[in-house]
DNA sequence: TTCAGACCTGC
DNA sequence: CAGGTCTGA
C-alpha cells in the first residue's frame, strides 16, 4: 500500500499517479472500500457458529480476480481435484498466454485471450493434454463468447445484476450453477452470489439445515435451498460471510487432524 | 421441475 | 472419490 508519508517524498513526474494507480488496483483486488468489522459484527450476531470461529479469523478478503482466466479456471474446476486444476490452468498459460518474463530459471506466462481459446484446434490439443471432457467445455465456452460479441460480451457482462450475470455465466457449456456463482462472487462483484459446493453442502446439512434430504450429488433445489437459507441470514453480502464460514470449517478441520497426529 | 448416471483423469 | 455439468426420462 501507499502511505501519506511515501506520496509526499514522491514528487518525481509520474511517481505519484503511478503509485496512485497501483494503490487503486491493490484497492480494487482486495474490495479494501468494504468496511469488513462492521460486516463481521453483524454475521456474528447473526451466527453464534460464525461468532465463535471468527474471532481468531478476522479479515479474511474476497479478491476481485480478472474475470476471463476466473472462467476457464472455474470451467476446469467441476468434479475435480485441486492439484489437476491447478496443473490444466498452468497448462492453459503455456500452451495459450504470452511470455511474461523468466525468474529463477522459471518462465511466466499470461492467462490466454478468449480468442485463442476460441481456435479450432483446441479441444483435441487439451483432450491429448489430459484435459478430458472439459476441453471441449472450454474450446466451445471461448467460441460462444466470441460470436457473442467478445469484448462486448465482457463488458454487458460486467453490467448485469446477480441474478442476469449469472442467466448469462450458464449459457456457456461447462458452467453450472456453482461455478456461475463463483464468477459473481469471485470476479463481478456480487458478493450475495454463494457458490454451493458438496463440501458446503455437508456443512450446511450438519449445522444449519438438518431437514436437508439426504443425497449423493446437489440437486438444483438443494442448492438454491442452501444459498436462500445463507442468504437469509447473512444478508447482502452473503457469499462472503459464507467464504468466510466454510474456510473458518476447514481450518478448524485441519488443526483437528493435526492435533490428532 | 426434479433427479439419477455418465463423464476424463489421476491419486 | 475429487471444490459439477449435461443429458434424458
Amino acid at each position: 500500500m501507499v502511505y501519506e508519508s511515501e506520496k509526499s517524498t514522491n514528487m518525481q513526474k509520474g511517481f505519484e499517479s503511478k503509485n496512485e494507480v497501483f494503490n487503486d488496483m491493490l484497492i480494487d483486488y482486495f474490495q479494501l472500500n468494504l468496511n469488513l468489522k462492521d460486516y463481521y459484527k453483524r454475521w456474528s450476531e447473526a451466527d453464534p457458529i460464525f461468532a465463535k470461529a471468527a474471532k481468531q479469523f478476522y479479515g479474511i478478503r474476497i479478491l476481485k480476480q480478472e474475470v476471463t482466466e476466473n472462467i476457464f479456471s472455474f470451467i476446469c474446476s467441476s468434479n475435480n481435484n485441486i492439484s489437476r486444476i491447478t496443473s490444466m490452468v498452468n497448462k492453459l498459460a503455456t500452451f495459450y498466454g504470452e511470455k511474461i518474463c523468466e525468474l529463477d530459471g522459471e518462465t511466466y506466462y499470461s492467462f490466454p485471450d478468449v480468442e485463442v481459446l476460441a481456435r479450432g484446434d483446441v479441444e483435441a490439443k487439451l483432450r491429448a493434454n489430459g484435459f478430458g471432457y472439459r476441453s471441449k467445455y472450454i474450446n466451445e465456452s471461448a467460441k460462444f463468447i466470441m460470436q457473442n460479441g467478445g469484448n462486448r460480451w465482457f463488458d454487458d457482462l460486467k453490467k448485469c445484476d446477480y441474478i442476469d450475470a449469472k442467466t448469462c455465466l450458464m449459457k456457456l457449456n461447462g458452467v453450472g450453477a456453482k461455478v456461475a456463482d463463483c464468477i459473481c462472487l469471485m470476479s463481478l462483484g456480487h458478493l450475495e452470489a454463494l457458490p454451493v459446493d458438496t463440501h458446503v453442502y455437508q456443512i450446511a446439512s450438519k449445522f444449519y439445515m438438518p431437514q436437508l434430504s439426504t443425497r449423493k450429488t446437489v440437486t438444483d433445489k438443494i442448492y438454491n435451498d442452501i444459498g436462500n437459507h445463507f442468504r437469509e441470514l447473512y444478508g447482502p453480502l452473503a457469499g462472503w460471510a459464507h467464504t468466510v464460514r466454510v474456510i473458518i470449517y476447514f481450518f478448524a478441520k485441519y488443526q483437528f487432524y493435526h492435533f490428532k497426529a
